[in-house]
DNA sequence: GATAGGGTTGTTTTT
DNA sequence: CAACCCTATC
C-alpha cells in the first residue's frame, strides 16, 4: 500500500496501513475467538502463577521472571487471550530485545489461534521507532528517506567529524572515534552531559579543552548526520521520544494502541523507558505488562539500567507485581549451581528459580592444560555427546568474548563437525559486503556522506584529501552521480585543488556505471550488477576473492526477500544479528541439518540447549580483565555467567584452560573467581589431559569417570 | 602535496 | 584481520 502526501490530515489517516505489508488485519479476530476460546486450555497450559497474570491484563502490571520460567509462553498466551478478546492486532504494541524474538513470539501465538496476527506493532524499540519516523518525519523535519547507519559507520563519521574539528590544537591526548562515540552515546542513552559521562566512565578525559572540543566534535557530527540523512542508532530513540512529545501524534498514538508489552524490561535504558512511559500516559486505561528478571540483566555498557524494572512500581500507580517462580528448562544441579552464583551480588533482589525438572547430574568443571586443548577437549565431547544420541542442534558453546571461539571453531572443522558462529563481524558488516551496500545507499539518499567516502576509498587515484574535497562539493548539487560523470563538474566546482588526473578518470568510469540504477529496481538485480562491476576490484584487492564474491552472491539471493531498496537497506541495518552467514562445515553438501551453535553470551539471550559449553574460565578472560574491583562492573559479569549457565537443560561443562597462548608464548591465568567462588559441592571437577597434541587420545578424567 | 604500500598494532558484550 | 602510522614515490 502506497500513500500519497495530499495533505497533512490524510497522512496521519493512513498511518496504520502504511509501510509494512502484512500490516492491515486481515481477520476478524471476533470470529476467531467463537471459533477458537474453547479449543485452547490456558488452565492447562499454565501454572498459577501464569494464569494470574494473563487474568489481569488491564493496567500496569511488573512481571518479575526468572530464567526458564516460562516468560515467553506467558506473553504468547497473554496476546492470545486479548485477541480473543475482540483486541486486534494492531492496536498491541509488543516491544522485544531482538527483532526475531518478536517474530518467534508472533509465530507462536499464530500456532496457538491457526491464523497469523497481522498487523501487531511488534519489534525492538530500534525498529519500531524507525516504523513510526517513517511515517512521521516531516512532523519532526528528518529527511523522510534517511538512511539508519550501524556502529561502524556511526564511528566512521565521528571520524570525519574529529578530522574537521581541529584537534590537534590540544595538547592532550583526544579520545579516539570510537571512545568519543560511545560517550556520546552514554550521554544520550542515560541522559547525562558529556561532563558527567566522562567523570563515570572515562576520567582520563576530564579536562575542560577536551570536553569543550568534544562538545564542538559532536556539533558537527550532528550537522553532518543531518546533511547526508543519516541516522545512528540513538537517533531513533531521540526522535521517537521527540515525537511522543508532538500533540497529534500522540493522541493518534493514544488512541489506537491498547495494550503494550515490554520484554527484557531489565536491559532497557533511560530514554527507553521515557519512551515508555510517554507511552503508557497516553493510553487511558494505562494497560502495559512489563517482563524482565534484574538478575539477568547484561547490557549496561550500552546504557542499560535494571533498576528501570526497580523503579517500575514507584512510576506507575496502582501497578500489579507478579512473580513466576518456577524454572521449566534446567535440572535441579543446574539451577542451584546458578542460584549459588548468582547469590554473590549484593546489588540484587534475593530470589530463587524453583526446580520442576526430574534430578540429573551435576555441572563439571573441566580443567585442561591450555585452550588448544580445550578446543579438543570441547570437539572430542561434542562427538561422544552425538554417539550418545544428542542431534547437534541441542549443544551450543557461549563464549564471553567473540574471539574465544577461535581455536574451537578450528577443532570443529577439523573434525567436520558442521557449526554456526553467532559472534563477531556480522556478515552484512563484512567490507565487500558494505561496498556493495554504499552503492545501494546513494540509490537512496545520494548525499550519504559515508557511501561516498567508501566509494571513493575503492578508487585508484583518489585518497583522503580528494575525497573530502570532492564530497564538499557535491554535497551542494543536485543528482551527485550525474554530475560526477561529466567533465565539467570538475573544472567548475573544483577549480584549482589538486586532484590526479588518474583519480578523476577513475572515478568517472566508476560513477557512470551507477547512472542507471534506479531506486524502483529491485535489490536483487541492483546487487547482482554492482557485483559485477566490482570484481575486478575484488579480485585485487582481497586474496580469497573467490570467497568474498560467493557472499554477494549470497547477498543477492537474501535481497530476494525485499522488493524495495529503503525497506532492505532498513532490515539489514535493524536486523544485524538475526541475519547470519552461515560458516557450515559440509561433510556432503546435501545434509543440511541444524548445526551446533557457538555464540557469544549476549547473543544466546533467551534460547536454551540440552548441553551448553562456556570455555575460557579463567580471570582475565571470564571475568573480562577489563572489568576490576567488585562493582557494578564486576557484578554484571556474573550476571553473564548467570545468564550462560541458565541456558543450559541437562548437561553443563565449565573449562578451564590453565595457560592460554597469548602473542609471544604462554601466560598462566587462575580458574576464573566465577568458579573458586562456588560452594565445590554444585558441581564435579574433572581433569582432562591429552598425550600429545597429536595424538587426541584422552588418557583419562582423573575425578569423574562418568564425565557423559 | 597527495597517494600507496609496508609494517605494526591490539581486540567484550550489540540495537 | 583491519585500522593505524610511517615512509617512499608520484
Amino acid at each position: 500500500m502506497s500513500i500519497k502526501k495530499k495533505a497533512e490530515d490524510e497522512e496521519e489517516i493512513h498511518v496504520f496501513e502504511f509501510y509494512e505489508v502484512d500490516h492491515e488485519p486481515s481477520l476478524e479476530f471476533k470470529d476467531i475467538a467463537r471459533a477458537k476460546y474453547n479449543e485452547i486450555d490456558f488452565e492447562n497450559d499454565l501454572n498459577e502463577e501464569q494464569l494470574t497474570i494473563i487474568n489481569n491484563l488491564k493496567g500496569p502490571m511488573l512481571v518479575i521472571a526468572g530464567a526458564g520460567s516460562g516468560k515467553t509462553r506467558t506473553i504468547v498466551y497473554a496476546v492470545a487471550k486479548l485477541l480473543l478478546s475482540g483486541v486486534k492486532p494492531s492496536e498491541i504494541m509488543l516491544v522485544t530485545f531482538t527483532n526475531k524474538a518478536a517474530n518467534e513470539m508472533i509465530k507462536r501465538v499464530e500456532t496457538l489461534l491457526g491464523e497469523r496476527p497481522k498487523g501487531m506493532w511488534a519489534g525492538t524499540f530500534h525498529a519500531l521507532a524507525n516504523r513510526f519516523l517513517r511515517i512521521y518525519s516531516k512532523t519532526i523535519g528528518i529527511k523522510p528517506n534517511y538512511v539508519i547507519m550501524d556502529e561502524s559507520d556511526s564511528v566512521a563519521l565521528m571520524k570525519l567529524s574529529i578530522d574537521l574539528a581541529n584537534v590537534s590544537e590540544i595538547e592532550e591526548r583526544f579520545p579516539s572515534s570510537k571512545v568519543a562515540k560511545s560517550i556520546l552515546s552514554y550521554s544520550i542513552n542515560c541522559n547525562k552531559t558529556i561532563k558527567d559521562v566522562i567523570l563515570w566512565k572515562y576520567s582520563n578525559f576530564d579536562n575542560p579543552k577536551i570536553i569543550l572540543k568534544l562538545e564542538e566534535v559532536y556539533k558537527i557530527y550532528k550537522k553532518k548526520k543531518a546533511e547526508a540523512g543519516l541516522l545512528d542508532f540513538d537517533d531513533l530513540l531521540v526522535f521517537w521520544n521527540q515525537l511522543l512529545s508532538e500533540k497529534k501524534v500522540a493522541q493518534l498514538i493514544a488512541k489506537n494502541i491498547k495494550y503494550i508489552l515490554v520484554d527484557e524490561y531489565q536491559d532497557t535504558n533511560y530514554i527507553q523507558d521515557e519512551i515508555i512511559y510517554k507511552i503508557i500516559s497516553l493510553n487511558p486505561e494505562r494497560n502495559i505488562i512489563v517482563v524482565g528478571d534484574d538478575a539477568q540483566s547484561i547490557y549496561a555498557f550500552r546504557g542499560a539500567n535494571y533498576e528501570n524494572i526497580l523503579n517500575f512500581p514507584k512510576k506507575h500507580a496502582d501497578c500489579k507485581i507478579y512473580y513466576i517462580t518456577y524454572n521449566y528448562r534446567s535440572i535441579p544441579e543446574i539451577l542451584e549451581l546458578a542460584n549459588d552464583s548468582i547469590d554473590h551480588n549484593m546489588r540484587q533482589f534475593k530470589k530463587n528459580m524453583r526446580p520442576t525438572k526430574p534430578s540429573g547430574i551435576k555441572p563439571f568443571h573441566v580443567q585442561v592444560a591450555d585452550d588448544d586443548e580445550q578446543a579438543l577437549f570441547i570437539a572430542n565431547q561434542v562427538l561422544k555427546l552425538l554417539s550418545e544420541g544428542y542431534e547437534l542442534n541441542e549443544i551450543a558453546i557461549l563464549c564471553r568474548a567473540a574471539f574465544h571461539t577461535f581455536k574451537i571453531e578450528m577443532q570443529l572443522r577439523a573434525k567436520n563437525i558442521p557449526f554456526e558462529v553467532r559472534a563477531g563481524v556480522a556478515f552484512f558488516e563484512r567490507a565487500h559486503v558494505k561496498d556493495v551496500l554504499a552503492h545501494l545507499h546513494l540509490i537512496e539518499n545520494p548525499h550519504d556522506e559515508l557511501s561516498w567516502h567508501r566509494i571513493f576509498s575503492m578508487i585508484q587515484g583518489i585518497g583522503s584529501s580528494s575525497a573530502v574535497k570532492i564530497f564538499t562539493a557535491l554535497l551542494n548539487i543536485e543528482n551527485p552521480i550525474e554530475q560526477l560523470c561529466s567533465k565539467e563538474f570538475y573544472s567548475t566546482h573544483l577549480k584549482g585543488e589538486r586532484i590526479p588526473q588518474k583519480g578523476i578518470k577513475n572515478l568517472m568510469n566508476h560513477v557512470a556505471n551507477m547512472r542507471h540504477f534506479s531506486s524502483e529496481d529491485r535489490p536483487e538485480e541492483l546487487i547482482v550488477t554492482i557485483s559485477k562491476f566490482l570484481e575486478s576490484y575484488i579480485q585485487a584487492r582481497y586474496e580469497n576473492w573467490q570467497d568474498r564474491m560467493d557472499d554477494l552472491k549470497q547477498l543477492a539471493i537474501y535481497a530476494q526477500n525485499y522488493d524495495s531498496v529503503k525497506r532492505f537497506l532498513d532490515s539489514l541495518a535493524l536486523n544485524r544479528s538475526t541475519i547470519e552467514a552461515k560458516r557450515w562445515l559440509l561433510g556432503d553438501q546435501s545434509e543440511e541439518k541444524a548445526p551446533l551453535i557457538i555464540s557469544t553470551i549476549h547473543r544466546a539471550k533467551g534460547l536454551e540447549w540440552r548441553v551448553v559449553f562456556i570455555p575460557m574460565l579463567c580471570e582475565g578472560f571470564f571475568p573480562s580483565s577489563r572489568v576490576y574491583g567488585d562493582g557494578e562492573a564486576f557484578e554484571e559479569e556474573r550476571r553473564v555467567f548467570y545468564v550462560a549457565a541458565t541456558r543450559a537443560k541437562e548437561k553443563l561443562y565449565l573449562i578451564t584452560p590453565a595457560m592460554i597462548r597469548g602473542f609471544r608464548g604462554y601466560d598462566i591465568h587462575g580458574t576464573s573467581q566465577f568458579i573458586s567462588e562456588l560452594n565445590p559441592r554444585v558441581y564435579k571437577k574433572a581433569t582432562v589431559r591429552f598425550d600429545s597434541k597429536e595424538n587426541e587420545k584422552n588418557i583419562g578424567f582423573t575425578s569423574a569417570a562418568d564425565l557423559l
